[in-house]
DNA sequence: GCATCGCTCAGGGTTTCCCCTTAGATACAA
DNA sequence: TTGTATCTAAGGGGAAACCCTGAGCGATGC
């Protein structure tokens, strides 16, 4: 439904100096249709203009893009989106891939390298930076094939529940299990439970690892 | 020695995309009479030029935004610099100030903010975004006046031997204290001793604590 | 119906953390 | 010399973290 034969691109992030640095580059040669910088208005916006290609930032406030994904990928699954971020952290990869990204490219991406990922994002290709592709090449073909690499791609996060993953927000922010267990309305010995679980789902020994652990891959 | 009457303005980013994006935002408005994206470069381009004011983004690798401000002031202390950054953590703030930047603005400012804080940068005035306002003005009128503010802008990390640093390094990687006492080959009580007074003078009260607010400042 | 899983809690145990006090060795400055 | 600061270290005590076992309850799935 495109007039041009330009990919029909929208943006998603929360600081306007970046959106205009990736306007400045690309809108020559693509077609930007629109732009959000919070994740509410992203979602709402992309279902209703459905472009080609949404150019999302990773890091924001309110969920971040994995929020923009799952929003608009329950609905609309065709969507095709090129993550963008500073981070290179395997973490932020994982899951955002997860999510439904079709590819994810660093911030010191320059302006026709990234006009050529949109173009290839919009063909149907999948798209990583350079120094990305060997680590998710491993992931993807580790092991099994199939189903399993789900597992394999992440071995730490994705297997957590609703509730550990709460607990481990609030572990990774120094709370103390008292703490904790005041904030969630459970006993202490449930709060107990759920780090043993997270600890032994992540193989770490110690809460003090695991805050590290949760600071590196911006989890707080 | 100007021709134009618009400030000279000097980039430093390691993204492309970004000093594109200030670039377009600021292009009409100042004279951009170069940039770099890392710390050896930047900081030579700037001692050739001396431009009026550098943008400075305070992450990057090689010493961040800090290295090209020592490099720089070691020199000419006259250049003015305007630092840049997604974060607006307190130890972020504190140490490119203290490093010598006359004003720090986060990445969310808009366009024609940008321009106006650069503008009074060049003009000789100190430019804090909005939210930094009341945390810099309190670190700079607390207490006795002159020398001391030096001290009282960071009533945290600079009272801390060197000794306790160590300390602290490897209790915000997640160390336990025999982890720890066995890498300094000391006792654990020694390595008791140093927390206490870390925890004493940082006004914390667990070593969970610690390791949020270490890496809250990228300590680690 | 039965199995599985997630969330909830308990008891009881070991280890680690944190605080308090005390104190010797060194080094540097007044 | 005396004072001040740092690094080292110890004892003792209370609190918190961590581990293991066991168990009830609700939802989901075969």
């Amino acid at each position: 439904m495109t007039i041009s034969n330009k990919p029909r691109v929208f943006l998603v992030d929360d600081h306007e100096l970046i959106r205009s640095g990736i306007r400045a580059e690309i809108a020559g040669s693509v077609d930007i249709i629109g732009e959000a910088d919070e994740v509410g208005a992203a979602i709402e916006i992309i279902l209703e203009r459905s472009p080609d290609v949404v150019l999302l930032d990773v890091h924001m406030p309110d969920g971040g893009g994995q929020a923009v994904l799952r929003g608009v990928c329950e609905v609309d699954s065709s969507v095709k989106f090129l993550a963008l971020s500073v981070s290179d952290a395997a973490g932020d990869v994982i899951s955002v891939i997860r999510a439904g990204a079709r590819g994810y490219v660093t911030k010191n991406i320059s302006g026709p390298e990234l006009i050529d990922a949109i173009y290839r994002i919009a063909a149907g290709d999948v798209v990583f930076s350079p120094r990305l592709a060997g680590f998710v090449l491993d992931a993807f073909t580790a092991d099994t094939p199939d189903q399993a690499n789900v597992a394999v791609v992440d071995p730490e996060l994705d297997q957590l529940t609703a509730r550990e993953r709460q607990v481990l927000r609030l572990i990774a922010r120094g709370y103390s299990y008292k703490d904790i267990a005041k904030e969630l309305e459970i006993s202490t010995k449930t709060v107990e439970s759920h780090v043993s679980s997270v600890l032994r789902k992540l193989q770490l020994s110690s809460r003090y690892q695991l805050s590290h652990w949760a600071s590196e891959r911006h989890l707080f």
